[in-house]
DNA sequence: CTCGGATTATTGGTATTACCAATTTCGCGA
DNA sequence: TCGCGAAATTGGTAATACCAATAATCCGAG
């Protein structure tokens, strides 16, 4: 990528090669001279990417010893590139769940008129649109709820679906067949309104629900397409075609 | 602190001007020449320090422009140093609650042998066994759920509450007079055993409940033991003693 | 042969200097 | 006053030097 930073690039290939398993957890890197050589960048640049690791918490370093591996569930990043669009969603329903309960018990009016201006960009056409729309809805309520940890977490559920590609990739592939976003959303926010703390979660609930119907039914169907073209790959192998031509 | 590395005094420097509105959320750190004066360093120390407060997401670093301070609620780190011990444990009764509620359903026997053994632990009477206890047991229980996402989450929670100065000393206040650990642990293993979800999730929220309670408790006595420190040394400004003792 | 202490080698830590790339600011001319 | 080009400023990368901490090796004594 032009204009993209050095220690960047080298962070994300240490970080390949720890996933990878070639930089073992527990066990060190090699010396930042090495490190160097290896990437053929300067020595101050290998610093940069291992001070940026550190701050990740993805090494350790011991002046004099060398750079270790940590073990990246312990990690400030918390992010653990396995977790799956299930896991995230059902996490999401059962923390946005009980969220809802507690805004509907604390929410102002200023807050709800800013979940109807929210529910009313929902609509729009335009993904960019509605999708800074949903997360809006989203964050407003998290807020609501007056608990700065509990709207920390939000965020950081957020960020994991935004920044995970495998996530990413799961909830974009179910958005453009999304036709009951806004009805599900008004649902939501008829609760908070009514200051129904019951209904409220229940509302948030059913919209996870039928997103993680959603995201079964994209794999289901992204696997009978795999299977398929397995199935045309195999016609077109084992095809009598190229005896017939050949002769 | 001998041996400690220069680049992350400098970063608490940095973050410390950042938090006391020196450096305004939005604004432009002073430039990387200025700052190395400043803090009477090498500029590449800076540098090193820049990058990893720009890897824990609290500045943003554009080329021939400058460094410029981010939101910190949108940081990887996700901790907000104002969160209070009432906002932390609010949030995790609501999350470990449904947490547990989920466990019920998924958790293996080994995973309650494992609980059974902490629970023993937890009857310790050395604070580092019956702590690391406490901590292994709602760990586990985080990791009976089957999602790594919540078992995130919830690693997030113990370490906002082990790293936070303020919620720590809170916790800490009210660790010693703390009589019914063990048998409210009991009461959540005994639900999690019968794969009792609603009774887990009640179980852990009395848990919490009473924390709450012992937290306001110990909040008040202190205010109250604040108040009459005041009252002892308004008493001792205004006696007439030394008004007699000087004639 | 083994163990301990001293020495050497290795690895990370910090500083200085140089030069390049990108952006901002300033000055000049239309 | 506005636009363009030049200069200044700011961040990016590299090379080199030397210091601090740790690990490895070697040598001598028991």
């Amino acid at each position: 990528m032009a204009g993209e930073r050095l220690y960047k690039a080298i962070v994300d290939q240490i970080i390949a090669s720890i996933d990878s398993g070639e930089f073992p957890v527990g066990g060190r890197l090699p010396p930042e001279r090495e490190l160097a050589e290896r990437f053929n960048v300067s020595r101050p640049t290998i610093r940069e990417a291992v001070i940026a690791l550190e701050a990740l918490e993805r090494v350790e370093v011991k002046t004099g010893s060398g750079i270790y591996v940590l073990e990246s569930s312990q990690g400030l990043n918390g992010i653990d590139s396995s977790i799956s669009p299930f896991e995230l969603t059902e996490a999401r329903a059962m923390i946005e769940g009980e969220a809802a309960a507690l805004a509907a018990v604390m929410i102002t009016n200023e807050q709800l008129a800013e979940l109807e201006q929210a529910l009313q960009d929902m609509a729009d056409a335009r993904p960019s649109v509605y999708e800074n729309a949903d997360k809006k809805f989203h964050h407003v309520i998290s807020r609501a709820t007056g608990n700065k940890m509990l709207e920390g977490i939000i965020d950081k559920l957020w960020y994991v679906r935004d920044t995970s590609p495998r996530v990413h990739r799961a909830y974009q592939a179910i958005c453009e067949t999304d036709t009951s976003r806004v009805s599900e959303h008004q649902d939501i926010f008829e609760a908070l309104k009514n200051r129904d703390a019951k209904a409220a979660r229940t509302a948030m609930h059913q919209h996870f629900s039928r997103i993680i119907n959603n995201l079964i039914a994209a794999e289901e169907k992204e696997q009978v397409e795999a299977i398929q073209r397995k199935m045309v790959e195999s016609r077109e192998r084992f095809s009598l075609t190229h005896l017939v031509t050949s002769e």
